[in-house]
DNA sequence: CGCAGATATATCGTAATCAATATATATCGC
DNA sequence: GCGATATATATTGATTACGATATATCTGCG
């Protein structure tokens, strides 16, 4: 109990350099230092990235979805837009049916980058998941989910 | 189809939104937004309070195996460990054997906070985790080395 | 209709992040 | 021992993130 080491430990869980969520924030550290100087080339990084080729496949989104999508704060989203927007990968447009609903969509610039931003993802994902039994892969995906519906579900602890 | 250096394949793997790197994205964003109110109180936030646990249960520790732990820059970790000496809970030293290296160690108030922030996080990891089979979450642990291991293993893509 | 509250996004101020570079110390080759 | 290179951390400048608040629009209720 007077030094760190392994000692007694009465602690239901291991310590957090053990625990799966030290590990979470480990690999999307090591995805964000392998991408970000892969995405640079177009002004982007791995977050930014993702918001575009979430678009390439989900088509023209609200701001708000972006927000939900992302699980980022709405005035950090606001500024991605902004940014993306100045780079000339997306537009803006206010919906009629609502002013205060804005709705972005891909420029053709924005496609291309999204869609090459997709393919350098795509290897580093391929490293990432290669040699992962597809079954467990899967499980892990199903389990993540149940994961963020759990941290979800109530907003506070 | 349509070009031909993918094939028939061209959609090997699934949408940005259903692959296992946006998940974990997703649920690391979910943790920071639910754990940073909570360490705010002690001027910290998610990563900044990880450093403080992980020393609480690692010890002194270099600066150099900070970055290595926590798989963020050189720069950025130099900037938070000034910030938590700043805060008063830790204390940097020279190393005697080598002047360059810099060794980090908790204060007496940065060990009260770090047990605090431990409390508080595994409440967290406990909503995360709970309902989950201890031997998938052990599985999953697992995988996440491998994983970690295969995107580390190669500087490059 | 008109106003209170709700909703969607933008902005603001402060602080943190990142990449690049600087500084200081150590180690190796000769 | 001495210069060249390597290593460990600090600093710098620009960008980005975050929380709080502001602005604009809509909805419901009297």
């Amino acid at each position: 109990m007077t030094d760190g080491k392994d000692g007694d430990n009465a602690l239901a869980f291991p310590p957090v350099y053990e625990r799966l969520s030290f590990r979470i924030h480990k690999v999307n550290a090591q995805l964000a230092r392998l991408c970000n100087p892969l995405f640079r080339q177009y002004g982007l990084d791995l977050i930014s990235s993702r918001i575009l080729v979430l678009m390439l496949e989900l088509g023209p989104i609200r701001a708000g979805a972006l927000v939900e999508h992302m699980v980022l704060p709405q005035s950090t989203i606001s500024h991605q837009i902004q940014r993306l927007e100045k780079l000339g990968y997306l537009s803006r447009d206010r919906r009629d049916s609502d002013q205060r609903v804005v709705t972005v969509a891909l420029t053709p610039t924005g496609r291309l980058v999204a869609e090459a931003c997709e393919k350098l993802s795509m290897d580093v994902y391929a490293m990432m998941v290669s040699e992962m039994d597809p079954a467990i892969l899967a499980l892990i995906t199903t389990e993540f989910d149940k994961m963020l519906s759990r941290l979800s579900g109530t907003d506070n602890i």
